[in-house]
DNA sequence: CACGTTCTGAAGCGATCGCTTCAGAAGGCG
DNA sequence: CGCCTTCTGAAGCGATCGCTTCAGAACGTG
């Protein structure tokens, strides 16, 4: 990342920026947007706040290059499940993915994407409002992947692509609930399997 | 309620504690138990902080009442629902109850036992372990409203009644997380109609 | 009416909130 | 080396946090 322009001169900054982030990251997916707090996340980070307002900005645009960063990390299991061959593969992958990356043990359990900022006060509104697009849009992309599908005679022509979309998109957000409430993950991927039993085929 | 043991003598109280309880109910549902501070609360409540210590004793207890108070009004379609003939009614009920009471107009989207702590600092450990315990609670119910429909032949013999209250549990709280994010309930109930289309039959 | 009890508005508790400021330390460059 | 830029630790900004205290108002009761 290029969080600043990176002068030719000057003292070098005495920390990992990425690094940095990626604690942060842990920080604000354990307790929200909200209940991260400035000290939670400097020490986290292991620097000062004034480190922080100068690298990142400011609380908010720190939890947006987080997010970013979840995309990058944790969530990139989701433009590889969409690539996959077939519809039912991808709604597999995304299923797998999404239990793999809300319960490991080195983790917080859960999405970022659904409690980092789920319901929020005044503070959080812009933040909870980031999340809703985030989640819409990968929604989207799941719809657009099905459309292809049924364009492609991978699903059945009358099957509506955002139906389906909407079916493994709920799944996901349901799964990541139930991850964050510490359920086993052998249990969730013995769901998936079998909320998939009864896929459409052509 | 009976929060307080009502002495016969004393100035009486001068607001309704149940009225005072159902604003700080909405307060916590639309703002979550981090994201509601106690001025938000006691201005909607219309009520000073003293008297609300004085009735509920503290934020947490306050939590905890309108948590129950959650359950006697907008989630009281649960125990109706659990009272349908067949499993497959029952499914449909939850679900369709779900939908109803996290997408109403007059209220805040989303469902309190989901948003109100799903991910929160140190201040809300507590809340979201009563959360955990609540969600956990839910699908316990469901549970056995299905082994009794297996026992009674409702459901096959081979049904696995907590996968297909996993089922139902995710579907739940999936859909609550997409209430929150604002989508079309009429788009949702189809998803629910499509995801209950392979019910096991007996 | 006066008493006794309870409720309530207001003020304020220490702590923490997100955020800013600033002097000085630390490095690259001429 | 000395200059100049940038980074950093610490102190502190006003505001708000959850919570407590207290004097006085408001009522039921004797």
């Amino acid at each position: 990342m290029e969080t600043t322009p990176r002068r030719t001169t000057g003292r070098p900054r005495g920390f990992d920026a990425d690094e940095a982030l990626d604690r942060a990251l842990l920080v604000f997916w354990e307790q929200g947007y909200e209940g991260a707090s400035l000290a939670n996340l400097t020490q986290a980070m292991g620097i000062s706040t004034a480190s922080m307002y100068a690298t990142f900005g400011n609380k908010e645009q720190l939890f947006r290059k987080a997010l970013e960063r979840y995309d990058e990390g944790p969530s990139a299991y989701v433009p590889v499940a969409l690539a996959e061959p077939t519809a039912l593969g991808v709604a597999a992958a995304l299923l797998a993915g999404t239990i793999r990356t809300t319960t490991r043990p080195d983790q917080p359990h859960g999405c970022l994407g659904v409690q980092g900022a789920l319901a929020t006060g005044d503070a959080g509104r812009e933040v909870r409002a980031l999340l809703v697009d985030w989640r819409k849009n990968g929604f989207a992309r799941i719809r657009e992947r099905f459309q292809r599908a049924v364009d492609e005679g991978d699903l059945p022509a009358d099957t509506d692509p955002a139906l389906l979309a909407r079916y493994v998109a709920v799944l996901q957000q349901g799964l990541a609930v139930e991850a964050a409430s510490g359920v086993d993950p052998a249990e969730l991927q013995e769901l998936a399997d079998a909320a998939l039993r009864n896929w459409p085929l052509p």
